[in-house]
RNA sequence: GUCCCCGUAGCUCAGUGGACAGAGCAGCGGUCUUCUAAACCGCCGGCCGCAGGUUCGAAUCCUGCCGGGGACGCCA
């Protein structure tokens, strides 16, 4: 559409209807809009107001140009008509409706491409990879947690769906020291000594003192053994494979574990370490290894090593981007809450030096939640073991209504998310409501079977009232929504779009009948119509992680 | 102190340069003998935090201020 905007443009000013740009003047790009207003057409174009001042012509005047200029090349390369009106609208918008018969010619299009309707092939695949929740294994997952969980699988759903390859990845420390604070926890349970004096007092603890397998035991309790170590190692395993279930749960399943104890026994961090010392990016000064972080515009320098010979946090962060690289991607992803605001600069600074292009390093920060109870705010400490588990927040208000509360939302909203509420709103959910025009459809597609009708024949041509039309128009729009959403890495367009979608639907519902014996031709239009509908619902659905239920 | 995010309807949030600022929930009033009423229709509800500026046009961009959250240590 924007080509052809362009191209009306180039053909007006060829034929003399549109003064070619003055010298020096930047070419404004074509823009072409989804209008707000339905009585704008399909697509809007703000092309004459930007010529308007270079031109040096009133913008009306510059889109009636355009819009005639439109008409006469309106057939595509195939002899097909695109456009079924071009026209020119106050103060000088250029409004574009689509052809009537190609509209409802690509029902039969959207119902040939089946579960892939949505998905679009990219020009420029990338290789994405996205690391997300790495969470520290010393507790299960909490709500805290959940809002990077759903974040990160949100997009890498939405990247796939864009054509783009994407590896899900899961970061852990198997190595520090809140591991043998875990283990030290372990034990003192199994010793049955008070828990306010160990580090981690959730009841998680007392459930893993219980389950601590005999070699386990004998291996920690053995003369001279380490049992905080041997305890800690066992225990962050069992909670690692507890995150791993609970993010299975919500139909989210890493493709990668990677555990920064590997990332230094394989020597990823001397590697990336050394790396930047060739490339002259490292100084010592008193004892410890600096980075030159401001040489790429941080505010400060940062520590690589410890005067005390250990690596820090974030020499680990620099191997770890050497093994990513190395490893192939074209594009890191990191979901990061916006505590880790402070590290962005750092990284990327890292990468750069490191010699890899700075875009190729994204940090999404997402805003915290807060979770309130009946308006009371929900403390949250995993070491004191006050929190709520993720599990505990699923089993209350479900998965697919906790899925799309945070896909509704940009991640950079800081959210109040009021657990009583939720659970009372529940059957109000906008989720529910997209959930139940699937449903509905189901249903309808049930009775028409028992009739012996089905959208098996169905011509899409006998489409032609604007209420049938206005359907098939919605189901349209999906790929560029998932293309839009996936270059933007923002994936809430989907929520708006499948509950916008889902209205179409029922008020289409309202309006037509589609299960007919007497007009058996209508009937089988319409349900090509409504299956159409039905799967694209689906696809929006399922780009989200949501069910699409067949009868609520 | 420096930096980042946010401030839009009673509540939770979309909209981030275009055509009258939207949705859901909550509130009020209507609609089921007919494919699922978890639906539909109508009403109520906004100095888009405040003040300047840029622009043909600003909730959107810039500056300052106010309010909320967060980050800044050779910490982990």
């Amino acid at each position: 559409m924007r080509g052809a905007v362009a191209a009306a443009w180039a053909r007006a000013v060829t034929a003399g209807a549109l003064p070619p740009l003055p010298e020096g003047t930047p070419t404004p790009g074509v823009e072409v809009e989804r209008p707000a207003d339905p009585a704008h057409g399909d697509f809007a174009s703000n092309l004459a107001l930007r010529l308007a001042r270079p031109c040096r012509r009133p913008p009306l005047e510059i889109a009636r140009a355009l819009a005639d200029a439109l008409a006469d090349g309106a057939p595509d390369a195939s002899g097909r008509r695109l456009l079924g009106a071009a026209e020119a609208a106050a103060p000088g918008f250029l409004n574009l409706r689509l052809d009537d018969a190609l509209i409802a010619r690509q029902v039969d299009a959207i119902l040939a491409a089946g579960p892939a309707y949505g998905r679009v092939a990219s020009d420029e695949a990338e290789w994405f990879n996205v690391e997300f929740v790495s969470a520290n294994p010393t507790g299960p997952l909490h709500i805290g947690n959940a809002r990077g969980a759903f974040v990160g699988d949100s997009l890498s759903r939405l990247l796939e769906a864009a054509g783009h390859r994407v590896t899900r990845e899961y970061y852990f420390n198997d190595f520090g020291s809140q591991i043998r604070e875990l283990g030290e926890s372990v034990r003192v349970a199994r010793a049955g000594g008070p828990m306010d004096e160990a580090p981690y007092r959730g009841d998680y603890v007392l459930e893993l003192a219980a389950d601590a397998p005999d070699e386990v035991v004998r291996e920690a309790e053995a003369p001279g053994g380490d049992a905080a170590w041997a305890y800690g190692a066992w225990a962050s395993e069992w909670i690692r494979a507890g995150i791993e279930a609970t993010m299975g749960r919500l139909g989210c399943h890493f493709d990668v574990w990677r555990s920064e104890g590997t990332l230094h026994r394989d020597g990823w961090i001397a590697r990336g370490v050394e790396r930047l010392r060739s490339s002259g990016d490292l100084y010592e000064s008193e004892g410890a290894l600096w980075f030159r972080s401001t040489a790429y515009g941080d505010d400060k320098d940062r520590v690589v090593r410890r005067s005390n010979g250990e690596y820090t946090y974030f020499a680990a962060d620099i191997g770890y981007l050497v093994d990513k690289f190395s490893r192939g991607f074209d594009h890191l992803v990191y979901v990061w809450g916006e505590d880790h605001h402070g590290t962005v600069a750092r990284v990327r600074n890292a990468a750069q030096a490191l010699g890899y292009r700075p875009e190729s390093v994204e940090m999404l920060l997402y805003s915290w939640v807060r979770f309130l109870r009946d308006g009371a705010p929900v403390g949250m400490s995993k070491r004191g073991g006050t929190f709520i588990t993720l599990d505990e927040l699923l089993d209350e208000v479900g998965v697919d209504a906790a899925r799309w509360f945070f896909a509704s939302r940009g991640h950079t909203s800081p959210l109040d998310f009021d657990i009583e509420l939720a659970k009372r709103q529940a059957p109000e959910n906008p989720v529910y409501y997209v959930q139940y025009a699937h449903a509905r459809i189901s249903s309808i597609l049930r009775v028409a079977r028992e009739k012996g009708l089905s959208a098996e024949g169905g011509d899409t041509t006998l489409l032609r009232d604007p209420i049938e039309l206005g359907l098939a128009r919605a189901l349209l729009r999906l790929p560029e929504v998932v293309e839009d959403g996936a270059a933007a890495h923002e994936y809430h367009e989907l929520t708006a779009y499948a509950q916008e979608l889902a209205a179409v639907f029922h008020a289409f519902y309202r309006d037509r009948r589609v299960v007919d014996a007497a007009a058996p031709d209508v009937s089988r239009a319409r349900l090509a119509l409504v299956d159409a509908a039905r799967q694209t619902i689906a696809c929006a659905l399922g780009l989200l992680g949501i069910s699409a239920p067949e009868s609520m």
